[in-house]
RNA sequence: GUGGGUGUAGUUCAGUUGGUAGAGCCCCUGAUUGUGGUUCAGGUGGUCGCCGGUUCAAGCCCGGUCACCCACCCCA
């Protein structure tokens, strides 16, 4: 019996070209974050299971998570977001100058059925700031946000970040006529609204609002809002102060100009810790079904490690359903897919120059030049051959005359031209 | 956890009413013994996912099982 050439369902595998691709777009988004003054950081893999079980959702931490006791007797978890560790690592600093502005990218860990775009171990972009009150720290995010957009290249009319506000909601729903103990039902029936047809979806609606028709009328009305200046809705929000931050929170996205971002009544998200403002982002076209990332305001997070009130917002984004949005828009360029992994290949004509080729290769490494020398040992044609696969530009051959005379022949590959000299001068053309 | 689909060469797939397993690509060898790509000639490679049943005979039919994919739930 055989062992399963398989790694467990879900787990993060990558051959090199795929690793390639990972590659550029994690410091894709690592560059696009610091050019926003952003500072890297990172947290363990492994938490206790109280970090998430107290604001992460129950789902989350109840049916999708690898959770288990270790040699010690204690509930662990593998993480399966970042933002409650960033929490505790703030809230644990005693002189840490506010706000803090953090990114990481983290390996996270999530037990469900694997589908396209959704693995059980997966890296998760994120990007906060803590301490700061301010609408302009939203603003900040979201800015950093369209400008990861921007360095993919991605027209901003295949996307769209849809924004809305927990407060708002809450209150606009109470104001429907929701009751307190059938708001997170009418939530997450509103979350459910672009899944279902519009008919279903009513019924579905109604029978969250407890049967109530009048109630299930006006929730319909409010998530079909497309504009703040919704005189129905101005109506209905009169003196909230959870309305007016929505509508400055607009104004400053008006001001900046951001023509992707839309305001959305519909959207929600999915984690229990957000309060206040909650932003995602998605594809347009039908391709990639699922948000490419999720963030909001979560006020109460900090507070958990004692008596500290610190507001922090963020947003999480995958990796993978990122690339996959990149790939369907074909964003990936060819110079990342078909990257040589060396600029010039030393091809070993007789084994008995083996240590001359040696010598040569690591004299032009010294160079900052990257060198493959051959290992196969087969003929030389072969050598090219490999050479030429690999997207190798140039092909050194050591063999015995070069030995002798310290002359060696250069072959460009693309267009077949062979350059003839010495070390140095073989460098100097590589350079 | 729920529902649907697919398992045949390294890979992508074809395989007729049940009759001894096929193609493209890849890979290897040679034409070219110290120079790749193109071309040409040849070649390797299969427990048809696994177990059982029906049959003279099963890749094909039936039952079971496992794996993967897709969708739902949830979420990045």
């Amino acid at each position: 019996m055989s062992l399963s050439t398989k790694p467990l369902s879900g787990m993060r595998q990558r051959l090199p070209g795929e690793f390639r691709i990972e590659k550029f777009v994690t410091e894709t988004l690592c560059l696009s974050s610091v050019r926003a003054g952003f500072e890297e950081y990172d947290g363990p893999v492994i938490e206790p299971l109280g970090l998430f079980a107290a604001k992460s959702g129950s789902e989350l931490v109840g049916r999708q998570s690898y959770c288990f006791k270790d040699r010690g007797g204690r509930e662990v978890i593998l993480r399966p977001e970042m933002t409650p560790s960033l929490a505790r690592m703030v809230a644990a600093q005693g002189e840490l100058q506010l706000p803090v502005r953090w990114f990481s990218t983290p390996l996270c860990y999530r037990y469900e059925r694997p589908q396209r775009g959704r693995v059980r171990e997966f890296l998760q972009f994120n990007l906060d700031i803590l301490g700061s009150e301010n609408l302009a720290a939203e603003l900040e995010v979201i800015l950093v946000l369209q400008g990861i957009m921007k360095s993919f290249k991605a027209p901003s009319s295949i996307y769209r970040i849809g924004w809305s506000s927990r407060r708002f909601m809450s209150d606009a729903l109470a104001r429907c006529g929701v009751t307190k103990e059938l708001t997170g039902g009418v939530f997450s029936a509103i979350d459910k609204r672009d899944k279902m047809k519009a008919d279903a979806w009513a019924d579905f609606l109604l029978g969250a609002c407890g049967g109530n028709s009048v109630v299930a009328r006006q929730v319909i009305s409010l998530v079909s809002v497309e504009f703040l200046s919704d005189p129905w809705l101005m109506d209905l929000m009169s003196g909230s102060s959870a309305f007016q931050e929505v509508v400055e929170f607009n104004e400053l996205l008006q001001g900046v100009g951001i023509p992707s971002a839309v305001f959305s009544p519909g959207v929600v998200r999915g984690l229990d810790y957000y309060t206040g403002i909650v932003f995602e982002l998605m594809d347009t076209g039908g391709e990639n079904n699922r948000s490419l990332c999720g963030g909001g305001r979560y006020d109460n997070l900090v507070g958990l490690f004692g008596n500290k009130k610190i507001s922090g917002v963020g947003f999480g984004l995958g990796v993978l359903t990122l690339t996959l949005f990149l790939e369907t828009y074909k964003l990936i360029p060819d110079s990342v897919r078909e990257a040589a992994p060396a600029d010039v290949y030393i091809a070993v004509a007789s084994s008995d120059a083996t240590a001359a080729a040696g010598l040569l290769a690591a004299s032009i490494r010294d160079e900052g030049i990257r060198v493959m020398m051959d290992v196969s040992g087969k003929k030389l044609g072969k050598q090219f051959s490999e050479a030429s696969r690999y997207g190798i530009p140039f092909v050194v051959t050591v063999g015995p005359d070069e030995v002798e005379t310290g002359e060696y022949k250069m072959k460009n590959l693309s267009d077949g031209k062979i350059f003839t000299g010495s070390l140095a001068e073989i460098t100097g053309r590589l350079k």
